[in-house]
Order: structure tokens, then sequence, then C-alpha cells
DNA sequence: ATGGTATTTAGGCATTATCCTAAATAAGGA
DNA sequence: TCCTTATTTAGGATAATGCCTAAATACCAT
């Protein structure tokens, strides 16, 4: 759980998942959006894969990168009802905001 | 936004930021929860604040601590959504993984 | 085989993060 | 005022991150 938030601590990585959203990409393709090089995004692909938030297949020369929302969906939903957060409305057991001393 | 994320990508934040969930507490009381020093703590709570996550308060010689919930939700549901994950449920605009090439 | 395209690995460097101990600051109580 | 407690700031060691260029690898087509 701690590498997917670490791997979407850093905003080219959740803009990667944001372009997979649509579909599958090459990792070429993916490059071509962001202003750094190509080594630099492999390391990129790289940790979201060491995540599972991505899955990479070979196909014909080229890598074709897909997106696993279901880790990305556990991971986040997942620490976020923790908090209280859950999908149907706001706060669920109110934060009382007694100092217990 | 890239600063909550930040702010989320360490363990220790995250679990302070569940123990918050039930109301303020004192750096110290949050302190005793870790294993590290209070100064490192107190970096911890520097950069959640800076973030927004949470809010700090001088009462009686001692710092209470409050959890800013909205920012974290506006956040995070707002990436997720992004992601078409709503509240409501699973994936909206399902991915047909074509490749576009 | 040879060449070209796609992608990753290797190596290096600068910056940032994380942790520590020691010292500074702030506030309260004797 | 003086001491104690609570918290942060300062300074420093070490590790991790993010980026680059150059080289290696993989795979396809000629």
């Amino acid at each position: 759980m701690s590498s997917v938030f670490d791997a979407l601590s850093h905003p080219i990585r959740r803009e990667v998942l944001e372009l997979l959203k649509r579909g599958g990409m090459t990792a070429g393709q993916l490059s071509d959006n962001f202003p750094v090089s190509k080594p630099t995004m492999s390391g990129h692909f790289a940790k979201l894969k060491a995540a599972g938030l991505i899955r990479g297949e070979n196909r014909a020369g080229h890598i074709v990168y897909t997106l696993n929302l279901s880790t990305l969906e556990e991971a986040v939903m997942g620490f976020m009802n923790r908090m209280g957060i859950s999908r149907e409305g706001e706060a669920e057991s109110g934060p009382e905001t007694e100092i217990s001393q």
C-alpha cells in the first residue's frame, strides 16, 4: 500500500495513470506527453509497475502499458474509508474534537 | 494538490491523519505513537500542515493538531474522480483497452 | 546478417527526504 | 525569577529521488 502512495506522489506518474484511463498506450506514446527523457519516463513506469498500478506487455517490439485500476481503488479508497470518507457521503463517525488529555 | 500526495506518501504521516480522525491531539500525544524522535515528528507535522491536511493551534503551552478533512477529500477524491472512480460506483467510462497506434 | 526503432539499464550528479542529537524558544507554575 | 515541560529549529549524516547522456538490449524488416 505504501508503494501505491509513493507512486502517486509524483505528478508525472499521476498523469500517466490519467492518460491510461482511455486505454493502453506504449511507453513511447506516453513519453511524448512529458518534457523529460525516455529513460526518466522508463523509471516512472517501473515505479508504477512495482506498485501494481500498471501492467506492461510486449507486443510487436513495443511495450503496451495498461492501467490496473483495482490496485488504485483498493489502496486509495481503503485509506479514504479508514479516514471516514466513504463512497456514499461525507464523514461517517463525526470527529467530536474532544482533546483527550 | 501535489503537496497533499507528497504528504500522504509517508506511512507515519498517513497514520497521524488516522489518529486525528477521532479528534484533536497534541504534538506530544501524537509523537508517543511512533518510534521516531519528536523533532522528526515535528517535521512530519510541518509537512502535513503545509499541505493543508492538519491545523495547529496553541493552547495552554501545548499545540493541538486537528484534521482538515476537506483538503484530503478535495485532493484525493478529485483525483479519483478524474480516474473514473467516483463515489457512486465502479469505473465510469469503461476503458476499452484499444491501442491507438 | 544489417540496420532501424523502441525501450531499458548503467553510471553519475544534484536535490530532497528522513532521521538523529543538541540547542533554542515558548509558556506555565512554584 | 527559575525550573520544568512542550515543541520547534539548527546542523549534519545517510539514503532516496529525479534527472541526464551513453550504452545495452530486444525486436522487426530488409
